[in-house]
DNA sequence: GGCCAGTGCTGACTCGTGTTAGCACCGCCC
DNA sequence: GGGCGGTGCTAACACGAGTCAGCACTGGCC
């Protein structure tokens, strides 16, 4: 006699719930699906959710995505160059809110060759996805290839020319009239020096520096100094100790990102000046090392979180008006930011 | 007159291509899928091919999805912590294999909330995944729920106990032996010492030590010290500060982790001590500060991008024997790694 | 001239689901 | 008792593809 062995067990069907609850697949379907504007009695539906239930069924989405055209599914596109440590935060945010939101991401990445974007682009619509987002490291303004235009999508931390397009940036130069009101607030007044500018047209550089001018501007006072120097801890780190050989020492400098300030920290160490003792130090990105340095970095975080969280979001409610949305960057208020010790004879009590 | 109108631009299906090239549908889909079993002419071929291009016939992947259960996607499910700077190269490495072998990933994230995991888990069987890849953000131990044996799985840089399921993990105690091969290469002897240990039953950890002892036993010497502390920079800090006030100073540091470098470059500028003149610090991580330290940091790296493309490239081929795939942890050469300046009296030359 | 083998293509079914049109039954009313 | 309105369900088609069985035609052979 042929034993029935093990079944292969093939993925309970509609069909199946169905056939054990003695209705048709139709039956079944509108129960399932919860319509309710056509009649079934409140005994067969009872009967089929309970059958489904026992039955362990799960629809098959492949099959809804085919009927219905919509997939519950997104594509999250990016350009993150590897080494970013952003592009985690970006992922995670929007991955959160698909999932809120019942949807699952593809996630892919091109490394900025626009000829596997295009491929990755394909390969996402090809499986019928529901929407797009395209998504860069740094904040920027793209160009977008004009097929895209058929499909919902929503641009991450970057924005396009016209602004035709939903797209969801940090709000920088909000984050840059923080940093110069935090610095007030804690009493530094006419000492204050920023360290990092000019960044090359960039648009994170030019947002903040724009913010904290202005934010000074309206206190009555400005920056005591404007030290250059690259993006990179090492340039920051030689700039600043030419600087402080010619120069009266800050009591408070505003790096323009977390690279810097690690520069900065081990400069200020290099000629025996303590933070935030005798410099406050804050700073922009809240990246890793942030928390690791001792003290402990203030600086006001990039939302990375947040911005992929709202891109999905808006794509999911299909609230695509054009324009862009601008993400609050908070501050994260760790311990290198003090009130300064000594008044130099210029400030005055406020 | 009703005018035509903008067309809702259909995307053209195969049916659309067959009924252009004056061919049944089941033609076309023999030409489209290149069977060569059935015969069809030459002529035939050419034209459909043609009329296919022309068109812009893509196939739509829902519809092969149903038909075949292979969606040529992947699921790739892990626990990430969102401040991990390693989770973007392991979807890196990842995404990038899977482009490769021309599928798509699913990415999402559990946060370690088994509930969450779950439903992520069943959102992806839901949409028919053709495999599974597992991450973790730290090497550990897992248990897999039962019913995620039905599907072809890949654990990344985890494993199970028993050891019968796939799994890539980076080879640490290679790594441990490689840390202290370049030390002893450099010149340093006797006077190495262990900052970080005892990582509190960590797999990492436990090997990187194991393999430094092993290498350094095998040369004929031992460390010259073991500093504990936990793995943040502000513990490496305070401890090898004590460390340095209490015992004479060492030529070369091992530090367990980027961060513990981190403090450690801290501590040692504190109390006037130059990396990598008078003392050499190697590490093992290679984050994102590596580089950024001031001298650059001389780290053997996490492997996380070969390791992401190792395992979804083992899902593609359908290469999954049980047993755990070591990926080698490449050295990088930085400048925190110098020759001794002065030998201690009890060295000797090699 | 009828049979056979080979060539080249197509009809019809399938995957698992959503949806429209319509069927069978019941009770009520004149 | 025959039409009629309502109730409760189902047959049949569609989504876009892959695949099996078989049909029509040709040419050669006895």
């Amino acid at each position: 006699m042929n034993g029935s062995g093990p079944v292969p067990r093939r993925r309970v069907t509609q069909a199946d719930v169905a056939r054990a609850a003695k209705v048709s697949r139709t039956t079944a379907s509108f129960v399932l699906t919860g319509r309710t504007d056509m009649r079934i009695s409140a005994d067969v539906q009872r009967r089929v959710q309970r059958v489904a239930a026992a039955l362990g069924y799960r629809p098959n989405l492949a099959a809804t995505g085919l009927r219905m055209s919509r997939t519950h599914t997104f594509g999250l596109l990016s350009d993150t160059i590897a080494t970013s440590p952003f592009a985690g935060e970006l992922i995670h945010g929007s991955s959160d809110a698909a999932l809120q939101h019942d949807r699952l991401l593809f996630v892919a990445e091109s490394e900025g060759d626009s000829e596997v974007e295009a491929r990755l682009f394909e390969a996402m619509i090809d499986r019928r996805v529901d929407g797009l987002v395209y998504a860069t490291m740094f904040t920027r303004e793209v160009t977008i290839p004009a097929h895209a235009a058929d499909h919902p999508l929503v641009l991450l931390n970057c924005f396009v020319r016209s602004g035709s397009l939903p797209s969801v940036i940090p709000d920088e130069r909000a984050a840059g009239h923080e940093a110069a009101r935090t610095l007030l607030g804690a009493g530094h007044y006419d000492r204050v020096v920023l360290l990092g500018e000019p960044a090359p047209r960039v648009f994170a550089g030019r947002e903040r520096v724009g913010g904290i001018k202005a934010e000074l501007k309206s206190a009555g006072t400005r920056l005591a100094g404007n030290v250059r120097c690259t993006w990179s801890s090492h340039d920051a780190y030689d700039s600043l100790l030419r600087f402080l050989r010619e120069n009266p020492a800050p009591t408070a400098l505003i790096c323009l990102n977390d690279r810097i300030a690690l520069g900065a920290y081990q400069a200020l160490s290099t000629v025996g000046l303590r933070v935030p003792e005798q410099v406050s130090v804050l700073s922009f990105d809240d990246s890793v090392i942030a928390p690791w340095l001792v003290p402990e970095l203030t600086t006001i975080a990039l939302p990375h979180y947040a911005m992929g969280h709202r891109a999905v979001e808006l794509l999911a409610t299909g609230a695509l008006e054009p324009g862009a949305v601008r993400v609050p960057m908070p501050l994260r208020d760790r311990t290198s930011v003090a009130a300064p010790r000594e008044r130099s004879d210029s400030s005055r009590a406020r």
